[in-house]
DNA sequence: TATTGTAACTAACAATCGTTAGTTTTGTAA
DNA sequence: TTACAAAACTAACGATTGTTAGTTACAATA
């Protein structure tokens, strides 16, 4: 499939985003790394918070439906938790630039996609939380601060995609298996 | 203890930092904050470079020497492991606007600032690992991946600060007692 | 060949950036 | 009251920011 010019524009943009930040990024530093002046950019996109938002607000809806999805599917808290996990893998692999800038830069959207943007985390963030209470309740999970555990998750996934430059030859599969029993089972 | 100027700057500047990030706070908004005008900062700093470099200098030096010091000491891998969590809840409950900084400006630094800053991580992590490694190799923590095991509680323990905040009426000695619990046995 | 759409260009805009110079106000100690 | 240092001020600088207007190069299509 042959990207179009504004695709690439995002997927440059997004590699620098994580680099340095999105205030820190010009576009005249966009469009030097593709070889062209920074006006021609306009030809392809509105400005520079299109680029951001385009980058965020489509990987936030990856995460959203995702955790949406596997919420309202059968089975237990573990087998739900090990799911989740293995789906923000996935999505870190295949997204790891625009994941840096939902991280770091969701707070300089503006208007709208702001508003779109936390809506959608706060959802992600309760599908997460049922589970775990969910697995508190059945006492599949022990009875720690639901926030704690929550809170530990989400760190190590949401940061996951910092390791997984340096992760080197660690295969897909044997990351999935070795951070669900990490995160699951602990290390004892 | 009463400030000195140049501390309530810092300690002004971290919070915008922690806000908007570095690139995105001018020294007018800084100034803004603290009722003055931009240029009157410059009675007290030599630029913001040095309130950047200030910030997160001396909470990596805080960070460092911690688990240096935890490193030489005598203990099994995981009375180590324990103390290392412990003492980084404790440096994020009293700088976590730095530890802001010094998880997402840390690439603004320049010159021999940003070459200390690496140097200091570098050591940190790798007294962090090695304390891993002793627990894999006494057999007192799983054999799993090591990088998996660092990364995953290192995760967690550079996100406390987003978190603390949201932690209400949690008392710092439960948020440790739990933490260690989650991150060192799991939650099964 | 003529036409059209895509994608580049040059030049420039107003706004904002970090910073400097020089001056004035303010509080404290002699 | 005078002297001095600390800390504020005004005004402005050159550089960079995101963006716009208008124009040109080039390929595919009719």
């Amino acid at each position: 499939m042959k990207l179009t010019r504004k695709e690439e524009i995002v997927i440059v943009a997004a590699k620098l985003f994580k680099e340095k930040g999105y205030s820190a990024v010009s576009m005249r530093d966009i469009a030097q790394q593709m070889d062209i002046k920074a006006a021609s950019l306009y030809n392809h996109i509105k400005g520079k918070q299109e680029i951001l938002s385009s980058l965020v607000l489509h990987v936030a809806r990856e995460f959203t439906n995702s955790t949406q999805t596997i919420t309202s599917q059968d089975g237990t808290a573990l087998q739900r938790l090990k799911k989740l996990i293995e789906v923000h893998i996935d999505i870190t692999v295949h997204h790891a630039d625009a994941i840096a800038a939902l991280n770091n830069d969701w707070m300089h959207l503006d208007g709208q996609d702001l508003l779109d943007f936390i809506a959608m985390r706060d959802q992600y963030e309760e599908n997460f939380r049922s589970i775990i209470k969910q697995g508190i309740q059945t006492q599949q999970i022990k009875a720690k601060e639901p926030e704690v555990i929550l809170f530990s998750i989400l760190s190590t996934l949401r940061t996951l995609y910092l390791w997984n430059e340096k992760r080197g030859k660690l295969e897909v599969n044997v990351l999935k298996k070795e951070l669900v029993s990490v995160l699951i089972s602990g290390i004892v």
